[in-house]
DNA sequence: AAATATTTGTCCGTATGTATC
DNA sequence: TGATACATACGGACAAATATT
């Protein structure tokens, strides 16, 4: 194996040339991987540690091992990852969690100019249904996780921007998955602070978006605990 | 196997029953697993197909194996996720590597104020000692990629922040996987520009270390041809 | 400090089931 | 139908890293 870090195990080695040799070649849904053995000889890796490797990506739905045919490329999303790696005892107050909310937080606040530029008549209707949801979920179910992920991929979605798209959802599919453990309080403030967005998104006033939208990240604990960045 | 559900693979089921056992069991961060042969034995299957289970785990970040030791629980940390998420948008084109780019410039610039707090006179001769191997690296080689990531880790490590430190890891592994710094123009001004950052931060300047930060970033191409966020 | 035991890392060989031609 | 290619699954062996005595 020639790609390899200091003290890399091997499999995680094979693990990443392999996803290499997919970007590299361009390989989409559908198409096949070398065999076992031919990938076997070009890493110069037994078949045990190929497998290690390549099981791993199956496991995370990156590919499909069908015997007697091949390793197809499948679609890969982080949905398996956020349904199967364990949680401990993370909650609001984990650091590590304020850290994950404050990078978002500095992310949508930086692209927040661009996206409202960006966000057409039908783009706020869609945020106008989703608040409308978001309300109706909150006083059926005292929840609105899907919802509140929903309503910020809305607002970047026409920056067209697939990795700060791609970044956001991993980030939302964390906090979804957090939610789902513990509920969080004074969340009747935020559905009204998001109705606020939408308002100044349908008044087209600029200073108003930016306004609402530092608002609405400034509710929640996050902010004044944070020990980290104040945006 | 006994919780074998029809058609499915024998190591995706073994990640099931493990995955299980450290639930039901109450095992926390730290905690051992039974060792690759107790659970053989209990699991019913053989050591590979049970290492394709435990393999994919620790992949994902939810377990450690440690030759001689066992094999440990982990807390959950973001860098699978960045790490991915990330990677599959190198293919896409070029305006999505730049944005990783802004991105990172993003965070960086944000948490810049909060880096030079944090940074004390060790941390501030570890990045004098990088930017030096770094003039070497540039003069011996003309590339000095390694040396630039390592500045810039060495920057925000002092934060003790994981999340933002994995989500730029991720980003300057993808630089480093493609080699993307060596298409960069002006590596000579790079260097220059490295060096002044070092050198506000032995003044203790924070004004200065900004001003250093933003003109280190207004270099290369990803700025200027940005379709996208200008920080 | 040194020897020993435990545990994971890595490799090889073999037999079996399944899809393709 | 048969032949071939491929992944599935098992078992054994030794190396390397760590813990224990």
């Amino acid at each position: 194996m020639k790609n390899r870090e200091h003290g890399e195990k091997l499999y995680i080695s094979a693990f990443r040339e392999i996803r290499s040799y997919i970007i590299l070649n361009g390989l989409k849904e559908g198409d096949l991987l070398p065999t076992e053995k031919t990938l076997c000889e070009r890493l110069g890796v037994s078949r045990n540690v190929l497998r290690e490797a390549i099981k791993s990506m199956e496991l995370m739905g990156m590919v499909r091992a069908c015997p007697g045919r091949g390793t197809e490329i499948c679609r890969f999303s982080m949905d398996f990852v956020f349904q199967n790696v364990l949680f401990f005892h993370v909650g609001d107050d984990d650091p590590s969690v304020r850290e994950m909310f404050t990078i978002r937080r500095i992310l949508e606040m930086s692209y927040a100019p661009m996206a409202f530029a960006a966000l057409d008549q039908s783009g706020i209707r869609a945020l106008e249904d989703c608040v409308r949801r978001m309300r109706k979920s909150y006083e059926e179910t005292g929840y609105f996780g899907e919802e509140d992920r929903e309503f910020h991929l809305l607002l970047f979605r026409p920056l067209n921007n697939p990795v700060l798209y791609s970044l956001l959802d991993a980030i939302w599919g964390v906090d979804v998955t957090f939610q789902l453990e513990q509920k969080k309080p004074h969340l009747s403030d935020s559905v009204v602070k998001h109705e606020k967005i939408v308002e100044a998104l349908k008044k087209g006033d600029p200073a108003a978006f930016e306004e609402a939208m530092l608002r609405h990240f400034s509710s929640g604990k996050y902010l004044e605990k944070s020990g980290y960045a104040e945006y």
